[in-house]
DNA sequence: CCGCGTCCTTAACTTTTGTTGGAACCGGGC
DNA sequence: GCCCGGTTCCAACAAAAGTTAAGGACGCGG
């Protein structure tokens, strides 16, 4: 994956949800970063840590999550290329969860020092991070809701319609179906109940003809259900400078 | 309240978070800010609106929730005198969810514009805000954990844990009591279970001598019960500049 | 091509939580 | 003092989700 591939999906990210000078794109194009590879189901990095960089997904998917004391994980956030899953490290400097690889993916770190100095050269673009963060926190908020209040189907048609509104950004939706390569166990971390209760739910509704899964896939059946089902409004996702 | 006062609250929680140099401090004491009164029960800003303004609590409660389709609603956070409540407005201009008054409340309004020049003459307390906004993401996470991998007495312990440290950090936690006016309904929204389970659960914790919560205000029986139910890690709320 | 591990699948049973409906309590207004 | 509305409290029953246990599918490496 070449280095500019990489920022493509980051400046695509921005363009749409803050609307982006062709200035700051060429700071942007300009940032150092170091690329790794990273092995599917690997932590990026792990809670309590102190962090040095920010990472920016390039390739492959990943999530955050925490781990309580009875050693349950619950999912806080998916994330696909283009995403900077810890830019808020910048600010807390200690980790409070893990961020960790779910598929096989590429990633670019990007130091803390770097981010700081573009911040003063350019505080729109501190400003255009910081509504990142600030879409993160309301992705938190709608996740919040998700667990609390819905009943198991809805939540899980919920996490996946989010996914799949993300995936449409970067142009990673393919007519009726997109990627979402969870294991049940991953699906049922994400919505804060248990793997047997979370193939249960993906059975109903496949029986129910609303949605497939299968390896790492979720194809659509019967659209106007799905989006019932999952009570999706997509303000949260503050897709638009505007908003 | 007088002006004055309503900015001490404010101060003292960004110098416990952030460490804010006396500079910082005038520029804040010379901020702009309007006061208004609410009666207890009050939508501030409601989901769907276009804030012009943040929020600065005075004295009071509030709290942050979203309503879904069949009607449910779900209690995001709950916030104190000295937190701005809807800082994110500043760059989420649309509001994804509702912030109301639990009881009585005095509010200061500063705003946006006001805020936004602030940040440009002084890029350090647009950090600082910006911290701010990061640890009621981070206060996001935990609340995803509680209700999505917590039984039902754990999650109670934790909001009440959570709620009596950061009324500590203003000095209005005393002794083995603090307050929490909230009713069952409220509580229970806040786990995101039903009101007749939240009393069960209040009265399962009374029984077994563990927390009273009386007319709005929690008195802890046994602390080092009430610890380890709770699972509570005060990481989270990254109450160090270090941190 | 066999064996092993991971994931998926399912069933039977238990526990937690939701639902319904109603009684007791409490504070404020008349 | 008494009524009224909103809480708090509770019990009986229903539904959702957790637990345990075990078989089957599938891919991978020897």
């Amino acid at each position: 994956m070449s280095s500019d591939a990489i920022r493509a999906a980051l400046i695509r990210r921005l363009r749409v949800s803050s609307g982006i000078a062709e200035e700051d794109i060429k700071e942007i194009e300009a940032l150092p970063i170091s690329v790794r590879q990273f092995p599917a189901e690997t932590a990026v990095v792990r809670d309590g840590e102190r962090a040095t960089d920010c990472c920016l997904i390039a390739d492959g998917f990943c999530a955050r999550s925490k781990t309580i004391a009875n050693g349950k994980r619950q999912i806080l956030s998916l994330h696909i290329p283009g995403e900077i899953p810890d830019l808020m490290s910048l600010f807390l400097h200690v980790m409070d969860h893990d961020l960790s690889t779910l598929t096989p993916a590429t990633l670019g770190f990007i130091s803390h020092e770097t981010l700081r100095k573009l911040h003063r050269r350019r505080p729109v673009v501190a400003e255009m991070f910081w509504r990142d963060t600030l879409i993160d926190a309301a992705m938190f908020r709608e996740w919040i809701v998700n667990v609390g209040q819905r009943p198991a189907p809805a939540r899980l048609a919920h996490v996946m319609i989010e996914l799949r509104e993300r995936l449409r950004i970067i142009g990673r939706v393919d007519g009726a179906s997109f990627e979402m390569p969870l294991t049940q166990e991953q699906i049922s971390e994400a919505l804060g109940v248990t793997a047997v209760h979370a193939n249960r739910v993906i059975r109903q509704l496949r029986e129910e003809g609303i949605v497939e899964l299968q390896r790492g896939r979720v194809t659509v059946l019967d659209e106007p259900r799905f989006l019932e089902l999952a009570d999706f409004d997509r303000r949260y996702l503050h897709q638009s400078p505007t908003l």
